[in-house]
RNA sequence: UCCCCGGUAGCUCAAUGGCAGAGCAUUCGGCUGUUAACCGAAGGGUUGUAGGUUCGAGUCCCACCCGGGGAGCCA
């Protein structure tokens, strides 16, 4: 007899089978005991009899444990109340693995205890609700690249120097030298540009932030898309039809678990064309309408961004920020010196900043004159500088960070849950 | 790094400066339809650490450690 995964039960229903899996809860009643299976594709309740079954194999039923591992066989029989509408009638069980004092029980907990078990947490319905929907996510960011004829290209982790601010790296011994933790793939992105046209890599950066909020973590993940000849605006298009990709993907393949973790999927479904695209100037003005001062020229909080967003149903492209907040790499407005070509994406309902990018600066004297005001070590992009050498083009890309796009897709507080296993800066176990 | 809050049983939390408590979990017993089942019983404590005030400190004071929330910075 094959194994059945639970989420199949319903091809067979009224024949015996045989499932694997974990016992995620027990309840009993004298002469029934009811065990909850789970097996990683859905849960059972499965039924053991006493008046059915030996007394051997019915006090085994209630001797199991929370998260005792199992192979039960018995037959499929329809169940009003359950959420699959089939349960089994137990007629066999053999436990594969003991699990003695469980610590997570079916109470809640604080979010210490729960992070300190990490590793057991992740069998939780809601962390698992969570991290599917994070692979479809990645899985809708794959295929969209793909059929957009984009080419996947890796970018290192260890890396030479800063691409942009030194104090937040990762520092690491590299034999007689030092190494750095990527904190983004751009630069690197920029050159494969120049090859392939059309370029994203995906992958872990790391930034040694010292900061405590919902929104960070020293090690998350970026998908970052460069393509040669767009301009700012072209990239705008592109993050609009990537982000409503995204969310459309999620939405037809991951209702079970939107619903599981109670989102608003209405939120979702006004993701669509066109978002607001609004210059920094323009933001300026509706925080000052809506009394917050930020004066002209300061880049924006989270309190800056929520105000902004709550003006809008859809993601808020803000660009042409003052160029003396941005990274040295992004292109200066011809119109105004004082301005970067850049673009912040603000998701709706409070999530914050969900990528950021802009067209680069394709000119080799303005970039060599950014790289000494920013007092950035010459020698140390003289790579990146041949590319402004050999063929520069206009060239334009952005990065998305996962975690906070799972959490805004999720609606999740903090981003810790949008990760298997997150690095805090107080936090590296399990 | 700064500001605020917290640390008591495995977990979640109570306890006017005066006997260390409850629910869940665990163990044992009961129940033929349970849905975080229910009912009965038992075991379980260096009150984060180190000082101090006091007849007496979980409670007040001081330092440190750990955690949570927020700010700055960022994706």
């Amino acid at each position: 007899m094959n194994f059945v995964r639970i989420k199949d039960v319903n091809k067979y229903e009224g024949q015996e089978i045989k499932i694997k899996g974990w016992v995620y809860n027990k309840r009993s009643s004298g002469k029934l005991h009811f065990l909850q299976i789970r097996d990683g594709s859905a849960e059972i309740q499965a039924v053991a009899f006493k008046g059915d079954l030996p007394d051997e194999i019915f006090n085994l039923t209630d001797k199991i444990t929370q998260e005792t591992s199992v192979e039960i066989q018995g037959i499929v029989n329809k169940h009003e109340r359950s959420k699959i509408g089939y349960e089994i009638a137990l007629k066999d069980i053999k436990i594969i693995g003991e699990s003695c004092d469980y610590p997570i029980s079916p109470k809640e907990h604080g979010v210490d205890f729960l992070m300190q078990n990490r590793h057991l947490w992740l069998r939780a319905p809601r962390q698992r609700a969570i991290l599917k929907i994070r692979h479809a996510i990645i899985t809708s960011i794959r295929k969209f690249f793909d059929e957009e004829g984009f080419v996947l290209i890796d970018a290192p982790i260890f890396t030479p120097s800063a691409c942009e601010g030194t104090t937040n790296l990762f520092e690491t011994e590299y034999f007689d030298t030092k190494a750095y933790l990527t904190q983004s793939g751009q630069l690197y992105m920029e050159a494969a540009a120049m090859a392939f046209g059309k370029v994203y890599c995906f992958g872990p950066t790391f930034r040694a932030e010292k900061s405590k909020t919902r929104r960070h973590l020293t090690e998350f993940w970026m998908v970052e898309p460069e393509v040669a000849f767009n301009d700012i605006y072209d990239n705008m298009d592109l993050a609009e039809n990537f982000l409503v990709y995204i969310v459309n993907y999620v939405l037809q393949n991951c209702k079970e678990e939107l619903d599981l973790l109670e989102r608003d999927i209405s939120k979702l479904e006004k993701i669509k064309k066109p978002f607001a695209r609004i210059t920094y100037d323009e933001a300026i003005e509706i925080l000052h309408k809506k009394g917050n001062e930020t004066p002209w020229g300061e880049d924006f909080g989270g309190d800056e961004e929520t105000l902004i967003s709550e003006e809008f149903e859809t993601p808020v492209m803000i660009y042409k920020y003052p160029a003396e907040v941005k990274a040295f790499y992004m292109k200066q407005d011809p119109d105004n010196k004082k301005l970067a070509m850049c673009v912040d994406v603000i998701a709706p309902e409070g999530y914050g900043e969900i990528i950021g990018g802009g067209q680069r600066e394709e000119n080799m004297n303005i970039l060599l004159s950014k790289i000494k005001k920013h007092n950035l070590p010459e020698e140390a992009f003289d790579w990146y500088l041949d590319l402004r050498k050999y063929g520069s083009v206009p060239h334009s890309g952005f990065g998305l960070g996962i975690e906070r796009t799972v959490a805004w897709i999720c609606g999740l507080h903090h981003v810790r849950e949008t990760i298997p296993f997150p690095r805090l800066m107080d936090r590296i176990r399990p």
